[in-house]
DNA sequence: TATTGTTATACTCTATAACTATA
DNA sequence: TATAGTTATAGAGTATAACAATA
């Protein structure tokens, strides 16, 4: 009855109901409390994630693997020269075409890789808690959703 | 009976079960699409997120800005330099304490943000139209509710 | 002496271009 | 000629330190 102005144009948003605020947001702190949690491991959740496509054998050169992960060619190479030089991986160029480095976790780098991940795992449990039983594979469903639907 | 190691030792996970995997992508495909719906208007998504807290009266001087934005205060400068030197926000020193300055949008400058907010409110839609018709309020409940409860 | 806005500087991250070795 | 990895360089973005005005 009065004031119509209130429905037909709304008053400025709140933070928390912009979508954009809340994913940067809780992204930020789910990769704050991963990388506290990897850092007895001496790697960051960047790290992890290289380690898990390798693991994954996602990869078969470094430009499939900066591919996958969304990141430079060049930006892979000063990536993995760090878990190279830990001793976490190897470089070895393939045997059916000698430009390319095939890269492996070493025996030490898969036990590193799988403590790290269940680390992390947990750092995503304790996040998801207030979610409840079903909320946080809701969550991963919706996102998922979200991200196959504006694939383009 | 056999591999008894596949239940106790999971497989390596793939990328979309990685929460902080969609949480990343997703912001960074919304905010992708969100800075070109914005980007007729002369602005990028940060630019409209510190114009939505100007408008709301959410901030009493640039610090504040910058603390509610998450941002260094002298990152505040060239932000605040380039909206009003494009005429969409004025500062004037604060009568009460006048190191302080007050953060006004100018009138074109309220308008722009209503039109921009409404093309950044259409992104958002079209985003999460997949979601069906409660999916999206579930789905920001969810992020509100673990940001809440992570807050140190 | 402390604080706000500002500027200058340094540092990090990433992208671009050029080089090598292989194909 | 084209491609994979590498290196060197430059650019954007951000943080750190120092300065002027005000409290």
């Amino acid at each position: 009855m009065s004031s119509p102005d209130r429905s037909t144009r709304p008053v400025v948003r709140a933070h928390d109901d912009v979508l954009g605020y809340l994913l940067k947001h809780a992204h930020f702190a789910l990769e704050e409390r991963t990388d506290a949690a990897l850092a007895p491991f001496g790697i960051t959740s960047r790290d992890l994630g290289a380690l898990r496509v390798i693991a994954g054998g996602g990869a078969r050169s470094q430009q499939d693997l900066a591919g996958v992960l969304g990141v430079d060619r060049t930006s892979m190479v000063a990536l993995l020269d760090i878990l190279e030089r830990a001793g976490v991986l190897a470089r070895r160029p393939s045997e059916q075409d000698r430009r390319r480095n095939v890269v492996e976790l070493t025996d030490t780098g898969r036990e590193l890789f799988f403590q790290a991940e269940r680390a992390a795992l947990t750092v995503e449990q304790d996040f998801t808690s207030a979610l409840g039983a079903n909320g946080a594979s809701e969550l991963r469903g919706a996102l998922r959703a979200m991200l196959a639907a504006t694939a383009h």
